[in-house]
Order: C-alpha cells, then structure tokens, then sequence
DNA sequence: TATGAATGAGCGTTCATTCAT
DNA sequence: GATGAATGAACGCTCATTCAT
C-alpha cells in the first residue's frame, strides 16, 4: 500500500525497454481481460512471456504495474490536448474542447474495458491523489488553454475553472466511453461532454445566494450574458 | 464476481437486526480506516465484536457487505433529492440545485475517508453499472426536477441532460469533498458545482459543427439563446 | 472421528419417534441429492422441518445420522434375508439365493443414490469396521440358511463361506444397482450375481496346488463333481 | 467435485519431479495414518516437507491428490495382470487367477491403511465410474486373459465375465487384506478368492428360472455340465 | 541477467455444535 | 422441549515475492 511505484531501474539498453514495453502491454491485457480480481503477476509474466522473476527486474510490485499504466494513460491524454493547442491557431474554445473531447472519448473507445478497470483502481488511493507528474502537466495545458481563451470564458477564476473543466471531463468521456447510457449515440453523448464544460464556462458563477436568501421570483433561468462580443 | 448480494437471510428478530446493523457499521469504519485491500471478513467481524459465522449469517460473501454499503448511500442520496423536491415549493432549479449539491457535499463530508474507498469499490462492477433500485429512482427524481423546470433548461433532451447532470453532480461533490485541491475552500467549491449543473443546463447543444465542418470564422464562443422569457 | 454414534435417548414418546424417522429420512434425502460433501446438519435440519437444536437432541453428532442410516439399510438387508428364509420351505439353495439377490437389489434401487453415498461414507471406519448388531445377524441368517442347504454345497467351511457369499452378494448388488456397466440388463447382472455366489459354493474349493507346483498338464478347466447326488 | 484432476503443469525439470513424488507420498501417509476427514493439504505440504504452494503447484485441488493415488493403484493392479499375462505360457486359467489374486493381496497387504481410506474416498464418484484409462486397461486384459482360455470357461459372455471378475477379485481382495475376518489365516482367505472366481467362470449361468416359475421339484444343486471336453 | 520452482502468510468461507431465550 | 442465532476452529486455496540455479 505504501510502496514506491517507481520502475526499480530505468532501462538503458534497448532489449531491457522492449521489455518493459512488452510487459506493460501484457498487464493492459490481462487487466482488460480479466478484470483487476483477476489479474496477477504471474499471469502478467506468462502474457508477456517474460519470467516473473524479469517482471520484477523491472518493476518492484504488483503496484507499480497500475501505475505505470496510469502514468501511460495520463501521457496520452496530456499529448491529446498538446496536439489538439498546438494546431489550428484560430480555432475558437469550443472548436478546441471539442477536439480535446472527441481525442479524449477515441482514446478510451480504444481500450474501454482497460480503462474501465484502470478508473477503479489506484493503487496509491490512499496519499490523496498525488497528482502524477503527468497530471500536474495536464493541468498546466488545461490552464493554459482557457488562459488563451480568457475572452470567452465567464468564470473569473481560472485555476478553479481548470479543476472543473478537467473533472468534468474525465467523468463524462469516462461515463460516456466506458458505461454509456442505453438510448444515446456516442456522438450525441460527446456532444453532451463539449455541452457540459462550455456550459460551465459560459456561467459567470457564484450568482447563486447562498442559503436563507428571499425566494426569488420565478423560474427565470439563470440569467447569463454572451461571453465574449 | 457474479455473486448476489443479498442479504442471506433477513433478520426477523430484533437480535438480528442488531447484528446486521453492527456488521454494516464495522465494515464501514473498517474500510475507512484500512481502505480496500487491508478490508477483510475476519477483521470486519472482530470489529463488529461479532463472529465470523454470523457476518456470513447475514451477508453471502464479502462484495455483498460493500454492495450493501453502496445501497446504504444511494438511498441516503435519494432522501437528500427528495427532502429538496418536498420543501419550498416556490423555489428555483438553481435553488434546488444548490440544496441538492450542498446536501450531498455534506454527506460525503461524514465519512469522506469511506466514500473515498467506495467511490473506487464497486463490486459488481462487472455488470454493466446495474442500476441499483435506488439508483434508478435517483434517475426518476431528478427527471421529474429537470421537468418541473423545464422552463428554465436549454437542453431539450431531458432525458440526456438528466444523466448528464447527475454524472457531474457525482464526480463533483466527491472531488470537492473527497479530494479537494489546494486553495479553494469548500464553499467555492459547491459553488462551482452548481455553476456546471446550472451552465449545463443552459446551454441549448448541439451547436458545435462536427468534423470537418466549413472551419468556423473566428473565436466567437458557443452562442447562446436565452433560454427562457 | 471416535463418537459414539447412539441416539442420544432413545425415544420414549410417540412425537420423538416421529421427530427422529422424520431426521432419518431427511438425512437419507439430503445424502441422496446432496451428495456427502454437500450434506451438513443445517440443511437436513432444514429438510426435516425441525430446528437444528431438535436434531441434536436425538442424534449426538453427524456422524450418528449416517450410523442410523447404515443401521436402518442393514436391518432391511436383514428383512429381505429373513422374508426369504421364512417362506417356501421346498426352495431350493438357488431360489432362496435367486430371490434374496432380487430383493437386495430392489432395495438398492429404490434410492440408489442415497446407497451410492452411504457405500462410501462409512462414518467410523477406523474401528475395524465393527460390525454392527443386525451385521451379526445378517451373518447369522446367511450362515443357516448355508447349513440348511449344506447337501447342495461344495464348500467345506460354512463359516468362511457365509463370509464370502455376503462379500459377494454386497458387491455386485451394489455394482449391478449402483454403477450397472453399460450394455447390460439389470435382469442379466442379477443372475450374474446369482452365478458368482452358486459357482463359489459349488467350488469344492483349495484345490489350486500353491506355488511350485509342478505344471499342470494342458488347459483342463478346474475339474469339478456334482455337488451333491 | 467437478474438478479435473489433472495435474496443473506436467514438472519436466527434475526437481518438480521429486516435488510431485514427495507431495504424493505424503498424501499416502497421511491418509493412512490420519483417514480422510484428518487429511488437508496443509498437513500433507507439511509432512511433505513442502510448502502448500508447491501442492497446488502440481495438483490444481485436494481432490487430485486423491485421484493420483488412485491412478497409482490402478497402474500397480494393471501391472500385477500384465505380469501374470506374460509369464509361464503353460499356465492353466486358474493358475493364472490363482497368481493375479495373490499378488493383489501383497499389494494391498503393504499399505492396507492407505487401501482402506482409498477403498471409500474416490473423489471422481459423480462421473458414473468413468473408469481411468488404466481401468480400462485393466478390463482389457482380464478379458483377454479370459479370450485365452476360453475352453476352460463356461460363462458365455465373455465381456459380463471379465466385469464380475474384476468387482468379485476386488471386493474379495480387500475384504482379506482390509479387514480380514477373524479367525481365518490370509492364505485361506487367498484360496477363496480364487474359488469365487473359479466357481464363477465355471457356472454356465442362467440356470435358474425367474419369478413364478413352476417351482423345481426338490434340492437338487444347480445343475452344472463339466465347461470342456 | 533470466528463469521458474518454491514459499507461506493470509484470506474467504463453511459447518458442526452450543446455549440463551 | 424446541428454537435458531451465534460461535470460531479449521480448511482449501491464492498469489505477491524471493532466490537458487
């Protein structure tokens, strides 16, 4: 539980990282295959058609194993929104979330019962959430992107926006791809992911008095203003 | 993997219903404290103060004590929309969204040590996110919500947008409870779930061009009728 | 493993006698479709209607349920031995054998899954299988009804040879009712069993020179004399 | 009990071989010295002088461990018949009994124990007999043996023979080397089995006449013509 | 370095038996 | 007597990890 879930040694030579590779995309396997209960190192080795003695050359626990495939996961969705800021200079935000979510959405599709077990276990559940270099980057990215687009986005604060946005995201495209609701068309869902965090950043926030407030008046909706000329 | 949790027997004497009582209590506080995969039958029992024979008496195996748990906070999730469905009938979505949200970021304030651990443990994960009872009567509630305030909502799916609003609502409130990030303090954070539902809400859809669409003009942001009056 | 398996009281009153058939015959019935390793107390309480706690008010342990059991089978074993011995008086050896094979293996199968598991579950096998009371009898019948015969039998020592009829007798029923090999009649393996036990009596028996003996001449089948004039 | 006995990995270096030998040692001893219901795989790792890992390693459940010793039995018998069969060309058909029969008592005369306790436990009981290969074998070559001196028999069917041969010689053969009866010297007890057999081969069978036949006059024996010229 | 046989603590679960009611 | 909730020792089995080869 308290483990470090380093790689025990950062493979230099090439054989030593096909290894690691072959090992990692065997884990993805059996995990995808048969659920987390039903996963073992052993079984990992056998898949890899590595020893399990070569299996823990490389990584010190069984750990270590998830968490590298959460580091690959978090790559992934870090060179999803660098692609997508680093093409299309005049794309609007909704243009470029959009791109982030359909990206996001086509990795899980890939891969969705991975994932779906991936969603649930993290092995280091217990430090809370220590966010993986990787996820520190994703957050950089995300900032960066609604700090380009400040124009267009209503909610003042952008560190707090960023959180949101991301949240928002990981858990629909999750709800989306992995356990997607009878009656809806994965484009009508990945609409409804772009819907969700526009929506949010198009809402100044914060208009909501809290508790003990006099009624208001009527079902008015929300009132809201265009964002951006 | 494939086990019913059912409970095996119900208890019919008041002895019975103690112990099961007992039993739920101690896994709970078991899995806060030793998160999942220190959790097991013989420590849950040894803390109930209770044998292992009568923990299996109750429960069928182990998933079903964590199935029970969920039960358990489903139906209190369903009593928080309900006690804001049946109160202060004048009172606007965005009023009753923010009592919902602030009802549930209190409960999961309880015990967020548990929820953590049962956020991540779902057993029957397998099938496909089989709505528990409760579960589906919390989909009945809030549809009746979005539908008394029709209204006020943009999005013309309410279906959708009930599902929607419900994912974000979930994995909103547990990060702001569970995981909160540096520097915002738990108000702010309410606030900001309320301002996804509400923006989501608000948002009419669907009017982002998919793929390959004539590229737009410019970085005008996603347009936005009003959505009521 | 060294219980004494007698009822614990023997029952004085009418209701406990019909308690303990009403056990025997649960147990009987549990064994029967349970097989032994999915027979315990509870559920041949359960089957009886009775409470656990009754159970072991007549019987002291498991394993002096499945006594009873063999003792009930060996006193119909006895019954089918007796009936034979007290009627037809003109019979000869071959149709008292003839028809004590027939009602034995009727017996068997009646409940030939309930024999199947009681021929193998014999509770205290460590005492040298302590033959039980109506065991003793069974040999003692057999045992007469050799002498009352002792004209139509070849066999010199009428001791050994009850031993050996019984041995017989109990192997093939069990084998013809129990496991009956495919392709044959049951009216065919009872008549085999019928010609084991006569072919065995009708054999004048050590006759087989042991060891070193000087070859016998060619493939003269074990000469043999009419038995009796 | 629907398991299959197979060995979980066939050991090809030398050390699992000795493993796998050592394991089904234990396995006899402790089952002979303890019976069934004291047996566990723990206690047989331990007097193996093996971790339980290793058990399991080779033998997928308890059950297995039985069923090996089992085959074992099974190949010793099949090697007592194919040794009689290719030795002294000249013997006659009860000679040939006559050797078969002893060397399964010394056979069974080494480890009665152990005999004892596989006599009732056969894991595989459910499969209706699915008798092992080696069983198969075995009936193979009794009824050859039979084939062969077939002048010397008077049994017209030869494959009914073969099978009430072998359940006469082994229900025989325990009962003189399991629990032999008192007062008889395991030379006689041999002799016996040999005339069981002998007797049996040497009836025509079908003599006798079933049910409501006219009853026979008087006590006259079965009738009996001499098998050969 | 790689292998894979061996390890053994530990877990889920059962069930014969007891005893307070 | 009868009940059935409670007990808890014990067992089958797994699997992360080690280490002799």
């Amino acid at each position: 539980m308290t483990d470090i879930p380093q790689p025990r040694k950062s493979p230099r030579q090439l054989r030593s990282q096909h290894t690691v590779d072959t090992i990692l995309q065997a884990t993805a396997r059996v995990l995808a295959t048969h659920g987390y209960a039903g996963t073992n190192t052993n079984l990992i080795a056998e898949t890899a058609g590595v020893s399990v003695g070569s299996l823990y050359q490389y990584f010190p626990n069984k750990n270590a194993l998830i968490a590298a495939l959460h580091q690959r996961h978090d790559n992934q969705m870090l060179d999803v929104i660098d692609g997508v800021l680093n093409s299309n200079p005049a794309a609007t935000l909704t243009e470029r979330v959009a791109a982030i979510v359909q990206a996001m959405l086509h990795a899980h599709l890939l891969e969705p019962a991975l994932h779906r077990v991936l969603e649930r276990e993290f092995p280091l559940f217990d430090t809370p959430r220590e966010h993986s270099l990787a996820d520190q980057d994703i957050h950089r990215r995300m900032r960066h992107l609604l700090e380009l687009h400040r124009a267009e986005i209503a909610q003042q604060d952008r560190d707090l926006a960023t959180y949101v946005v991301l949240r928002i995201m990981e858990s629909l495209v999750h709800a989306a791809a992995l356990e997607p609701p009878a009656g809806f068309s994965t484009e009508r869902l990945e609409q409804a992911v772009v819907d969700a965090v526009m929506g949010y950043l198009a809402t100044p926030g914060g208009a909501v008095p809290r508790k003990r407030a006099s009624a208001p008046k009527a079902g008015k909706p929300a009132t809201r203003r265009k964002t951006a000329g």
